[in-house]
RNA sequence: GGGCGGUUAGCUCAGUGGUAGAGCACCGGCUUUACACGCCGGGUGUCGCAGGUUCGAGCCCUGCACCGCCCACCA
């Protein structure tokens, strides 16, 4: 029932401008958004919100999703749920690292001492200024705050209902907390472990990087087809011909031949008739001499080039396979920054059978990076014969760490991993328990897991991210034994390996013979966000909190990291709790600019939100996001802005109409008034049940109907009889039926 | 090579078995006391292609084409 309205002075000329202001300060001083902690799960609706990257400023796509979740937030809370709404921030990790590079024109050199009178200049240096760690991660903290300003000013601006009391961040305290009791635990389990071993890794950020962070790119190259001198084979022998000449040589093709002398086999596919014979016999490699083995292996494709493979140690993950899997030796080349290290040829396992020869070779490549090592390798293949033709250009894809500039690598080097092979059947069954928004999505992560190639890969080889929280003995002789880690109490975290100390250890032992060193690499950016869920639901720090929120509701994220953000919070809260961490995950399309390309700030494309905002008003940019459907891409456009301006100032002079002579009123009589009352029933009906589908898109299409009908329509029919001129019945009955659409519409 | 989505009016998109829709854009008319940031009116489509199921198909089935995205061992 209509209530009685309070007096209120109406504006002449309603406007849009000053509403976001106002009502940021009426929600704040309300309290409005609060979570109330006292409820029970069941009247509960919780969100793992997003926490934005903080390594810039935010765009439209993130306006774009953030609203898809703001409107079902509001939603839940006008069903009565207490809506559990934080907000964080993703402020470690490599983009904040670079950001804060660029910005203030410094490097970080770990082996420089802390010094806590630096400040950063005005303007950034070049070349850019080396800092100690501590003053490197300073900055980042200087920096990110900053930026966690602006963002939530910008969310507070858009009218984001988020409990503000409610923030965290994934370098904080309790988010370090978290992340690392949870590895602990891991470790304690066996399900986190270390191993030396090849990992993809890239040489301008000089750290490792997780298989859900690589993809593929077109990258130029070409086809170089190379000879190998077959052991023991005189030309008398020689003869035959074609590709496969069961002669003196045998000819592969590459496209990599600087990785030559790191060549340890070759390798062809067992049913191969023109490389059988060859099989459990050497051949040279060209300009180094060294004899390597030819083995047979089904991976090898007699399509592809040749139809015979030279494995390097390592010019690509096949590589890898084919080398762990022949228990062939390892003749690393290449340096963590990508340049090729100095060789000492004839040494053991660099035995050639002209050492002299090859070193000299070599030579020319030390300290050269891949592509300049490549060049110097082809000349010298062509004076000495060995380059069969031209190099063929091709463009083929290359991994590409996703924020890289240069092909990745690999690297063997000492890394954290944590279990995910062992678990791929319950994470498949765990996603398909999960609620879809869009059904489809499943389809991504289903697939992802299925095509899991190793364990996940969390450490990198950084500064500005939680470290983990371990320490390994340092022997007599001074050698690390990284067997045995030294762990701290999870009572004790979050700790800093790097300036806390072990338990039985001093600070002077750091680094000493019988003492310790901490581990120096920092976690993966999504091994602390796989845990948002636990972070802000405060699992270790506030169980009560932690029962009524966990699992939570609502998963809102983007379809692109399906394969990191979702799978890894599935995996860790399966690994941590064996539950699913939300019972729904409600997936955002992109924002696509005119020409259908996904918005990014590599693209140059990016269209900031705050002059939008001002322009058409928050509800206008609102309106335009909650017209893009669940998972679908949507193309960015400031015409539907307009609309839902229009719309805005329309709900505002029709509200102005229903309330500038709201007396008399009483029961609502008037066929026509309780029409249009039954047909808004009906919309409500409507309208709850596709927001329980988080098929908001529709609510607001349908809403929007109704609503323009009952400006044109309805309002227009009963202006005369609403101003008394068939009696105050009428006037009454139309009034009180105005006001109870009013509300309604209002809140829809 | 595998998976997923899309293909409907000039544009952006709804429409999952019953006479093809909305908004934008475009044109014309209206200073009607909530709103000119407004109202009224105007027409536009072999619903990607080919088969099939059905009394009836934009919608269901099969195949194909094109566009996009995700994944895959990149010699």
């Amino acid at each position: 029932m209509p209530e009685t309205p309070q007096p209120i002075s109406l504006p002449e000329k309603p406007a849009l401008e000053g509403l976001e202001a106002k009502w940021n300060a009426r929600w704040e001083g309300d309290s409005t958004y609060q979570f109330d902690g006292a409820r029970d799960r069941k009247d509960v609706y919780s969100i793992d919100t997003p926490p934005p990257t903080v390594s810039g400023s935010l765009h439209i796509g993130h306006v774009f999703s953030y609203t898809h979740t703001d409107v079902i937030a509001r939603f839940q809370r006008m069903r009565g749920k207490a809506v559990f709404y934080p907000m964080g921030w993703d402020d470690n990790g490599l983009p904040t690292e670079r950001r804060v590079q660029n910005y203030y024109g410094v490097r970080c050199d770990p082996s420089l001492p802390y010094d806590p009178s630096f400040q950063p200049p005005d303007k950034p240096p070049k070349p850019p200024i080396s800092v100690s760690r501590p003053n490197f991660i300073e900055l980042c903290a200087r920096l990110t705050a900053e930026d966690e300003k602006v963002f939530e000013h910008l969310w507070r601006y858009l009218g984001l209902s988020v409990d503000w009391t409610r923030t965290y961040a994934t370098i904080g305290r309790s988010a370090q907390r978290v992340s690392q009791a949870a590895f602990l635990r891991l470790l304690k389990r066996g399900i986190a472990y270390q191993l030396e071993a090849p990992t993809l890794w890239d040489v301008d950020f000089r750290t490792a990087v997780a298989q859900a962070e690589l993809e593929d790119r077109e990258h130029p190259g070409a086809y170089h087809r190379i000879r190998f001198e077959i052991e023991g084979a005189g030309p008398a022998e020689g003869g035959g011909a074609g590709p496969a000449k069961a002669g003196r040589y045998v000819e592969i093709e590459t496209t990599r031949p600087e990785l030559i002398p790191a060549c340890v086999a070759l390798v062809a596919h067992p049913d191969d008739e023109r490389y059988r014979p060859l099989f459990g016999r050497n051949v040279i490699t060209p300009l180094f001499g060294v004899p390597v083995p030819v083995k047979p292996h089904p991976l090898a494709d007699p399509e592809k080039g040749s139809g015979i493979a030279m494995i390097c140690t390592f010019g690509d993950i096949t590589d890898v396979t084919w080398w762990r899997e022949l228990s062939l030796p390892v003749r690393a080349v290449l340096l963590p920054n990508g340049a090729f290290r100095q060789v000492q040829w004839g040494a053991e396992g660099w035995e050639s059978r002209n050492a002299a020869a090859a070193q000299d070779a070599y030579d020319q490549l030390a300290n050269l990076s891949a592509v300049k090592a490549r060049a110097r390798v082809v000349e010298l293949l062509q004076q000495s014969g060995d380059l069969i033709g031209e190099p063929r250009p091709i463009t083929h894809p290359v991994k590409f760490y996703e924020k890289g500039d240069r092909p990745l690598e690999i690297i063997t080097s000492r890394q954290w991993f944590i279990k995910t092979m062992d678990f791929r059947e319950q994470l498949v069954a765990r996603g398909r328990a999960l609620q879809w928004h869009p059904e489809y999505m499943r389809h991504r992560y289903e697939n992802w897991v299925n095509g899991l190639a190793g364990d996940w890969c969390i450490s990198r080889q950084r500064f500005f991210g939680v470290g983990f929280p371990v320490w390994y003995p340092v022997r007599a002789d001074g050698t690390v034994d990284y067997a045995q880690p030294l762990v701290p109490e999870e009572s004790r975290l979050p700790i800093d390996p790097s300036t806390d100390v072990p338990d039985g250890f001093t600070a002077e032992q750091r680094g000493v013979p019988n003492g310790f060193i901490g581990d120096p690499d920092v976690m993966d950016t999504w091994a602390t966000s796989s845990l948002t869920p636990q972070i802000a639901s405060g699992w270790l720090e506030d169980p009560d909190l932690f029962t009524r929120v966990f699992p939570m509701d609502l998963r809102p994220q983007a379809h692109d990291i399906i394969r990191t953000w979702l799978f890894s919070t599935v995996l860790r809260s399966e690994l941590e709790h064996g539950s699913l961490p939300w019972t729904n995950a409600g997936i955002s399309g992109w924002v696509l600019d005119p020409d259908r390309k996904k918005m990014s700030k590599s693209k140059g494309n990016v269209v900031t939100p705050k002059a939008l905002l001002e322009e058409h008003g928050s509800d206008g940019v609102r309106y335009w996001a909650a017209s893009g459907r669940p998972g679908t891409d949507t193309a960015f456009d400031p015409a539907q802005m307009k609309v839902g301006r229009r719309l805005s100032i329309k709900i505002l002079n029709a509200a102005r109409f229903a309330l500038m002579q709201a007396e008399p009123r009483g029961p609502i009589t008037e066929p026509l008034d309780r029409g249009m009352l039954t047909r808004l029933a009906v919309l409500v009906n409507d309208a709850t049940r596709n927001l329980e589908a988080y098929d908001y898109a529709r609510v607001l299409e349908q809403t929007e109907a109704f609503f323009w009908s009952f400006c044109d329509d309805y309002l227009e029919l009963v202006k005369s009889r609403r101003y008394g001129d068939f009696g105050p019945e009428g006037a009454a009955s139309a009034n009180s039926a105005m006001l109870v659409a009013l509300s309604t519409l209002l809140r829809l």
